[in-house]
DNA sequence: GACTAAATGAACTGCCTGGTACATTTAACA
DNA sequence: TGTTAAATGTACCAGGCAGTTCATTTAGTC
């Protein structure tokens, strides 16, 4: 087993000898980079920090990612890779359509729930411009599905009388994303500023229920 | 006239003997850290940098306002104060429910777009999970109203037949806000991601009252 | 016009932080 | 088993950056 991956979490000391695991020591550093970034942002995180609470040093960092913006990407990167993978196991071309924009409508608000990093992530990068989303070469080939899965459904949905025609299948995409990602995003927020905890399960379950209710009503002829 | 709002904005040299202006100074100095924190956010802000395109100096940023955190509060709170003096010059309660909800909705969906400072800024204050909202007295005691003028519209369209009842007022709020929010927030992730510009004029319009839209959809009866 | 408190300027400091130089060890392979 | 490239550790550095020190000027007040 590798050191990274054997070592005592915290407490051991690095022994005299070690064992050589480039890919251990790469997913060492993303993983601790990620809740990093995800808690302080990219301005705010600290690469001394992300070294210290990893079982390697550094140095490592900087031999397999160049510099702090390049482990940065990487961490995003795959993140939005993890994203494209949850999209394609979803199957809404076999369902009917109302049942697909339901499941989709709640699939998306449960994947926010679930990954609250995911979200603060993105947070983080539209507060950059989507600068690093923009230079990102893997991201750029990455071709996410949604919105021809939207389509899909969604023309049928039409066809069926079920629909009303005209929706542009961005538009649905937006309204079901706004309603998931607000919910997570401005969870601190609205907390201050209202009293009101949306992480709270029954406030969550209730969010989930209108957000999706609300999909419905929208695209309904 | 103040030294503050005299000065030509960059190109002049302080003169050799000044004169006092505690409030333009503090102005001068909010209005350009505003624009620091908005593009950098808080810990990308660099005090020296607000210190440098203000008409004085870092000294004054410190007595003023303490520290950096102190004046990102400031900001802060002043922006809040000025969404509450917007929020109360609608008057909702003087409209029918369905031209209320109308208005409302648009109006926030273009405050949001208009003020894309705002919507950072509240980005910001979310990654830093709204500690400094938490620690202001002034944005305690603020009582933002928009639930009040919501449920008083609401209940109306409800009596009248118009609205379907058990919806919180809340919940009409949040989708109201997260559709506005979104549609700036999210701008530079979804551009990359689907080479849409949610800022575009058409995608503006077109989107603007795709939230109206869903909005009554979501009340009516 | 002397006195005083508020307001302001200029230079300075010490730590934090991203990044690097240099040395060493491991592991594949001839 | 000797050679070599990849992988890793340690110590260090220079610039950046929040915050301060000290001195000065302005503008009310008696």
């Amino acid at each position: 087993m590798s050191k990274a991956a054997s070592a005592p979490p915290k407490t051991g000391r690095r022994p005299a000898s070690w064992t050589q695991d480039p890919e251990g020591v790469r997913r060492n550093i993303l993983t601790v980079a990620k809740e990093e970034f995800v808690e302080n942002g990219l301005s705010g995180a600290r690469v001394d920090e992300i070294a210290a609470r990893t079982a390697t040093s550094k140095r490592m960092i900087y031999y397999y990612f160049g510099d702090k913006e390049g482990l940065y990407r990487a961490v995003l990167e795959e993140m939005y890779e993890r994203i494209r993978g949850f999209e394609r196991s979803l199957d809404l071309a076999s369902l009917p359509p109302v049942e697909a924009m339901t499941l989709l409508a709640g699939f998306t608000f449960d994947y926010h729930a679930e990954n609250p990093d995911f979200v603060r992530l993105v947070m983080v990068e539209n507060i950059h411009h989507a600068r690093h989303l923009a230079t990102s070469d893997r991201i750029a080939t990455l071709n996410l599905s949604a919105i021809d899965m939207i389509r899909e459904a969604y023309d049928r949905g039409v066809a069926a009388g079920l629909f009303r025609p005209g929706i542009e299948a961005l538009d649905i995409h937006l309204t079901i994303s706004a309603l998931a990602f607000y919910n997570v995003s401005n969870r601190a927020s609205i907390r201050q500023v209202f009293g009101h905890d949306m992480g709270a399960p029954e406030a969550l379950v209730r969010r989930r229920a209108a957000a999706i209710d609300t999909v419905l009503r929208m695209l309904r002829a």
